[in-house]
DNA sequence: CCCACTTATAGCACAAGTGCTATAAATATT
DNA sequence: AATATTTATAGCACTTGTGCTATAAGTGGG
């Protein structure tokens, strides 16, 4: 007996848990060789510090936008945070 | 008057309207190289139809994992799907 | 051993991403 | 023009990202 609701579909959502991983240690790497404080990165950005401090440990998948905003504060292009291989999901 | 709730700062999330801008851009860009519809893409990445026209019209803030399933499913590297100047926001 | 700083967790409230479905609008194809 | 295909919108339900705050755990200096 596994009805849920009312034979409603399950909707899977995606949460590509290695490459947010592989994110994570590549943002760590980048913002350790810039020398700075995941606080001051935060600041930089103007994100949260719990926000940088959850991407670096990989429970969260974070946006574009927040990508964006870490990318312009670290000095770096896009490309080069995600100078890494894609794992195979 | 404009007191919110009780007193409770307004907290202020980001969208990069440019960068998303750009990204949405670039990513039609891509898809129309490849020579697939959106409809194709979509089912490739394993995202839905309207998610990805969502992104090509710049109208949400996709999500890593998104453009990590775009780009596998496009054949291309992320840094490539990011080739673009960001924006200066 | 303290102390300051840094990183990691946790919980809450709210905003927003996503899947799904349906439909309209735009664009090709015959 | 008629039809088919592709792209864009819309609304709902559900899930999750994010800010904020607080606290714990780790780290290095003195």
């Amino acid at each position: 007996m596994k009805k849920r609701g009312t034979g409603r579909k399950k909707r899977r959502l995606i949460f590509d848990r290695k490459g947010i991983e592989a994110f994570a240690i590549r943002l760590k790497e980048v913002r350790k060789k810039t020398g700075i404080s995941q606080s001051q990165l935060a600041f930089e950005a103007g994100i949260s510090l719990s926000q940088v401090a959850r991407i670096e440990t990989a429970r969260i998948n974070p946006t574009l936008s927040t990508v964006f905003a870490v990318a312009r504060a670290l000095n770096v292009s896009i490309s080069e945070l995600f100078l890494f291989n894609l794992p195979t999901e």
